[in-house]
DNA sequence: CTCCGTGCAAAGAGTTTGCAAACAT
DNA sequence: ATGTTTGCAAACTCTTTGCACGGAG
């Protein structure tokens, strides 16, 4: 669907800031942005906006049903956009790296623990934490080559921004 | 085992804040507290402690393990004693009220895709949103009994402590 | 007596809101 | 033209921290 036409049906006006921030989450290659995310990304093409504006266009794109807001651990909120099915995630405690899965069984119990506790099911949330696949190679190779002082061995994709908090 | 003995094994001081604290864990009905219900709670004892003060023990006592600290959806943490089995959560979008429940069908399925994506497993969450039993019951009653004016029937536990947020 | 722990006030992080100017339709 | 949307700054919520006093061991 083309994108301007996704604003309208949500009543939103094709604003330069909202078109963007939706090609964002369309074609970054990072599926999982919070709104400082965003909001450096941004920057970085010259755009100037304000990060407030990020946070109530992130919130309308949420409410729209385009964007999901995903509450990991810790404080800040990320979004992804909703075009794939249901899932669940993985998230690196080391890189921040989100990955994304899916399980029947996991979904099928849910529901039927729901049921037998009379609990009328909305929403789910499950998180798995723990170190991706890359970082717990790195982090072998590391304590193997020892005294290499910490390389930082590359891995955030967000590169240089700063990992906050 | 005796209160003052867990907290020494902490290294921590018998001090009347935290034995308060602990004690309000070990004998309220309601398992999950936030910083604020404690300190609401401890107010209401008379006990004149700051709200800091309670945000630092509940840290101390998470980081001793005698609590378990959870962030639910939303912004505020909850504490509750690290005295069970492991266990996930349904949480009530209604009253707050917070159900526990474990499912080893869950745990392992958790536990394999881990395996399956090279994924470290350290820990994860997973809880369930909607609405409890008795918020059903109650909300079937009032759209049967139609204009009895929102009766607010109760339900909160936590009874006269405004809903925060 | 010696630190550890406390209350208070202030700082911090993330997010939201009020407002006047700028923009989409 | 007109109702929306924006950027800015300030407000807000939850949580953490600095500091000087007070209490535990």
């Amino acid at each position: 669907m083309e994108i301007p036409q996704q604003l309208r049906d949500s009543g939103l006006k094709a604003t330069l800031p909202r078109l963007k921030i939706l090609e964002l989450f369309q074609h970054s290659n990072v599926r999982h942005l919070s709104a400082e995310d965003v909001y450096r990304l941004l920057l970085k093409e010259n755009l100037d906006v304000g990060l407030a504006t990020i946070y109530r266009v992130l919130m309308q794109f949420a409410e729209a049903k385009i964007l999901l807001r995903r509450q990991f651990e810790g404080d800040r909120a990320v979004f992804e956009i909703n075009a794939t099915e249901h899932h669940d995630h993985m998230v690196c405690v080391e890189c921040d790296k989100v990955e994304e899965f899916f399980d029947s069984a996991i979904e099928e119990r849910q529901t039927l623990l729901a049921k037998q506790h009379g609990f009328k099911l909305r929403d789910h949330s499950l998180s798995l934490y723990g170190l991706c696949k890359d970082c717990v190679a790195r982090d072998h190779a590391q304590s193997s080559a020892s005294r290499l002082q910490q390389p930082h061995l590359a891995a955030r994709m967000m590169s240089k921004l700063p990992k906050h908090k």
